[in-house]
DNA sequence: CCTCCTCGTGGAATCGATTACATCCGCTGT
DNA sequence: ACAGCGGATGTAATCGATTCCACGAGGAGG
């Protein structure tokens, strides 16, 4: 594959040049120029953008570690990244963690080692010493959707405790009063948060949330499933059931209609997370929207 | 951050050493090996990659540049490849090419211009001159599920032809007679590729296959809705509609629904590619399964 | 007419690794 | 005892770009 030397020699100029050219950096001669440009449309030549890193000191690339890419909010998140980041002039490399600390870790460091110029993560567990160090560090990171708490790395999320509290207000107008949760792992913040202003929700109209009414979910269907399960065959089942994500809610749908139950006619269900999907279930879940738009 | 200079020092030894050890190569004494780890722990250092692939001529890592990230099978083809890389110490970048072919441009471009060892594509569109030029110079490509005819680059793909066989056999020992099709875009080999065999495995039954009864789709949502409720409109509607990706089928479920029908009773719905989700519509598609397990 | 700037250009150092080649040292075989 | 061999290690070239610095030419100002 041709090089930049090359180039210098078919256009009669030093490396410099063609640089210069390629970079449009300071004064070069309009002839110089040309004929570069010339050169490298006959030789069809590309930089090589590993030298370019090299010396540079920078990849122009973002690291994106996600939970769960068959998650379409991570789906989509990831999208919404890469559209941002090439519009930018940046690529972005994907890690997926599938949920495993470990797995989550070994993406890290491959990025970090391909020196990457910036870190997005929605961090598995409570965070990897790699990670910390690397925050520690000063690699610029920022922590999407969960985060580490007291890791001094800014966080884009989007609170979710005002929409939970619409949602129960939502949900008591229509006469509801027994509520649960198919709460995420404790390990994740989103995870306890969610549960935390599910709660906080309910004490507003004086309702409680009794633990039978709190089900321990992975933010996987089959969770969803379980856990539902266990709430229709309490004595006393929820009126509603919330799902603190898209892949449970999915779950807990299966497991409603496979006690031959309808929605909402015989019992509610709501999620966090909206997905293109839900329009296609039957029938569709109420859910809380998340955008990913621009912000302005 | 710590350079292989610096560990060298601090081990007391030179870089070539420090470079032998970390490679495990040729011969380096107990005694060396032990101080150089020491010194690479002390430091916590990290090989730079972007040096060690400009000297070595190989990134590990793996360019796919896919259609549509937002496609489940597509998500968990990505998923797929990445594990098997990892497994083999490779990474893997993914390109969305959101079935543009100059994103699919833009993408195969950076990627190349990363110098990556090796390009998996499903073309977008015939393919871009960018493209046929990577593999006429013999960049090490493999087409996934499409293609491009004329090309010389190997395909990986679930042939179609035998399921689609089945199906039709399946459909026809039902009793139906009057099966309709929503393609892809003609631009893609899948796309016509599964109009043909459809047609062909109607043909051995003695089935025609009208034009009315071949919609366009784009592999998206609503071109299956779109299609499906121009079959819906005929004065004689098919009584089975077969799509051929999954997003379509999802979009025909809407259509269908929105009519009121139900599946199977009023009108049949079959679907290429399984997904996770179907077992969470109502009632679950019938779906071609594709598997992307590691082959034995 | 001479000095001084500016503009365009090339030479060479540099980024952080890998690796060919040279060197040195201690053994072994005769 | 000495040639020769092989194991351990260091020196320096190299990968393909960017960029600092020096240099020559030409124009402007005194």
């Amino acid at each position: 594959m041709a090089g930049i030397k090359d180039v210098a020699a078919e256009a009669g100029v030093s490396v410099a040049t063609v640089s210069r050219v390629l970079n449009d950096h300071a004064s070069v001669s309009a002839t110089a120029r040309e004929r570069v440009l010339a050169a490298v449309e006959a030789l069809g030549y590309r930089p090589n953008a590993v030298a370019r890193s090299l010396r540079t000191h920078q990849t122009r690339t973002l690291g994106l570690v996600i939970s769960d890419v068959m998650n379409p909010y991570f789906t989509e998140l990831a999208r919404s990244v890469e559209e941002e980041a090439r519009a930018l002039g940046y690529s972005v490399i994907i890690g997926n963690a599938d949920e495993r600390p470990d797995l989550q870790d070994h993406h890290v460091t491959t990025l970090l080692d391909r020196r990457i110029d910036g870190l997005l993560v929605s961090p598995t567990d409570g965070g990897s010493p790699r990670m910390l160090e690397a925050a520690r560090a000063g690699t610029p990171m920022v922590f999407v959707d969960r985060w580490i708490p007291g890791v001094d790395v800014p966080v884009v999320r989007s609170d979710g405790r005002s929409a939970v509290r619409d949602l129960v207000a939502h949900l008591y107008g229509l006469g509801h009063r027994r509520l649960a949760i198919i709460a995420g792992p404790a390990a994740t913040t989103t995870g306890r948060e969610r549960v935390d202003a599910f709660r906080e929700a309910l004490g507003a109209y004086g309702l409680p949330l009794p633990a039978a009414y709190i089900g321990q979910g992975d933010f996987q269907a089959d969770s969803g499933r379980r856990v539902t399960e266990g709430f229709l065959g309490l004595a006393e089942p929820p009126e509603v059931v919330f799902a603190a994500d898209n892949l449970m809610a999915l779950g807990a749908l299966d497991a409603v209609r496979a006690h031959g139950l309808r929605v909402p006619e015989d019992i509610g269900l709501a999620a966090f997370d909206d997905i293109p999907w839900f329009v296609h279930t039957d029938p569709p879940v109420t859910a809380i929207a998340r955008g990913h738009g621009r912000s302005r």
